[in-house]
DNA sequence: CTATTTGTAACCATTATAGTTACAAATAAA
DNA sequence: TTTATTTGTAACTATAATGGTTACAAATAG
């Protein structure tokens, strides 16, 4: 399975999202996660590269990059989660065997299938959905 | 990402369904992956208890336990995966915080529509198709 | 009764995560 | 200018799962 880092991702974007003007800091986005704030900080500084957030070092200055309805999770899902096949497949097989030889494509293409199916899905889900579900 | 326990299996279960009454072992089909017969027994192991293949100390005995048209791969992966959720969840978030407390369930039902069109896209794929794929 | 093979237990090394401490740099406010 | 706050990042640790390996009892064929 995939680490936490994906829905802790949404968690913090939604705090943001709720913040709404007000100040926020990473400090009080990790009392609502019961974490410590560099593991919160360490998120947004990925949130940020991948401009869905706006940060620095000052009062205030945290905010969405865009309207929520703008966000998707398949968006949140590449910003911080390492680029990796959905699948691990066994790069060091027999050559000499006809299924070792080709069967590593054949899972490629598995593998892709899928991939694409869920990043459809998390395309389809934004921020504001989420927002939605929290009221 | 998930481990390669799935994609091996299909391996394993390839071999199988090509060895096609010809006896085979596990340390055949370790031949193929290039790793050790153990780990392949591990898995067929866990492919014997979803009855997906039949095996038995005896020669000869290991085959597919249904034509290949009728594996899916979502029974393949069920069969050695660990249950669990795609995307792990944070669990000790505080309740006294609006989002803390409600987010758990809404990342739980993102979690289900994502699982579900994995589930879905593994449904429609059979051994026979990745076998198709071998030739 | 010997050889082969399965099924499983018991290890070990590696790797990623989750959590933590620490601190320089930027900025706001006194 | 000085102080306090906050970000951004490095460094470290503990934990857990994987992938690989050795070993061996039990089952079975010859």
């Amino acid at each position: 399975m995939y680490s936490s880092k994906f829905t802790v991702s949404i968690h913090i974007l939604s705090m943001i999202a709720l913040s709404d003007g007000k100040p926020i800091t990473s400090e009080y986005i990790a009392g609502s996660i019961n974490t410590n704030s560099a593991l919160i900080r360490r998120l947004m500084s990925l949130l940020k590269k991948a401009d869905l957030i706006t940060t620095q070092t000052k009062v205030g200055a945290t905010g969405l990059a865009k309207p929520s309805e703008q966000i998707s999770l398949s968006e949140v899902f590449k910003a911080v989660e390492r680029e990796t096949t959905l699948f691990a497949i066994h790069e060091d097989t027999n050559r000499d065997c006809p299924v070792g030889a080709r069967i590593g494509k054949v899972l490629a293409n598995v593998n892709d299938q899928v991939q694409s199916q869920v990043d459809l899905t998390l395309s389809s889900i934004h921020l504001s959905d989420i927002l939605e579900g929290l009221k």
